[in-house]
DNA sequence: ACGGTGATGACAGTTCCTGACATCACGGAG
DNA sequence: CTCCGTGATGTCAGGAACTGTCATCACCGT
């Protein structure tokens, strides 16, 4: 594999993902990663900030989809409706290839490392839907919960999804995450009324 | 002073935090710390995992007590009642020394690796909450969007407090963190109530 | 053919973190 | 009072993650 092969970076990527997944992300050194890549390690540092970061290379991406959703939303459309549409658009660019998805969530869950860096990601995801919302007048306190609480509700959406799915071609409702996203959002705002008054 | 000084851990982690605050996290070195707190870097890694676990020393003291608080609700407290209370509690606990929250929040503000690092503090208070519900008969789903919805709900009013506490002895209720928390969920909740149905 | 440009390699160095073993203070058994 | 076990600390060696610096290489336009 010689010094100029192309997309440097991809094959670093995919390298790191298989060698994470075999022998788990602690035990894999960078220089392993690079070599099976063809390239040093001195390299990889220089298309990756870090050894986590090589799990999450698209996450710019989906901060642009998140934010350009939130700002493509009609002029009616409440913030909750607002980020509710994004997310549930990003839970269907998810499902577009459920099983890469799954070989990433199998080694993210496997490491607290990883586990943290993808808890700030959602966090970025959170700030960049803020503010979006902000873009289009809503005020700041009311853009923090919305997106917030839109978050949330992902992530226990998103852990149904992953749980559930063996990798059966069955296709009901329930097992698709934008459903799972909408049915989250009206479940916890059924358990937030459901409470004693003041 | 000397070798057997009592109070080990706290020496490393007052020193850690004055020195965090001093010159700032990634400028300080471990063995920084260690000396300031008159022992060696070995000491400080039998004491503490982590450059950054030294500031969050109190986070299983915390689990414990946001699951008390949930075992202890009243059995007719719906399961967002009993994390309501649980939050209200925490964030009365957090206002017993403003001071040094304030202190160790601006440290921690300032450097990525750290807020990582909060961020799953706050996830795992999540999972304990889950338990605790749990334990009390609320089914997996709904402990799930419970604790991730107060959790949303406490970050907002955190920040919230935040910002806006300067050192005043103010103690209006809209600065009081228990309340900020209590008004948060409820306007999650108005937030998600207002959504286009579908 | 030639020089500029950007990506890569080579190498030295710092810091985080761990394992292995020696050493010290204390508290109890005799 | 002495001796010895126990737990906390010190010392040392070393791996692995990152960073800075400079040389080297392939490509591209002139």
């Amino acid at each position: 594999m010689g010094r100029w092969e192309p997309n440097a970076r991809g094959r670093l990527a995919e390298a790191a993902l298989a060698l994470y997944a075999e022998q788990g992300f602690e035990r894999t050194t960078v220089i392993e990663i690079a070599e099976a890549a063809g390239l040093t390690e001195r390299t990889f540092f220089r298309h990756f900030t870090d050894k986590r970061e090589v799990l999450f290379y698209g996450t710019e991406t989906a901060m642009d989809m998140l934010t350009r959703a939130i700002a493509e939303a009609p002029a009616s459309a409440s913030p909750m409706d607002a980020v509710g549409a994004a997310l549930e658009s990003f839970g269907a660019f998810f499902q577009e290839d459920p099983e890469r998805v799954r070989r990433r969530d199998a080694v993210v869950s496997s490491s607290t490392e990883l586990r943290e860096r993808e808890l700030v990601k959602l966090d970025a995801l959170t700030s960049a839907m803020v503010g979006a919302l902000r873009e289009r007048g809503t005020p700041a306190p009311t853009a923090g919960l919305a997106a917030e609480a839109g978050i949330a509700a992902f992530k226990v959406a998103y852990a149904h999804w992953i749980a559930a799915e063996p990798d059966t071609t069955d296709s009901a409702a329930e097992r698709k995450l934008p459903g799972l996203v909408r049915t989250a959002l009206t479940d916890m705002q059924k358990l937030l009324a459901d409470r004693a008054a003041g």
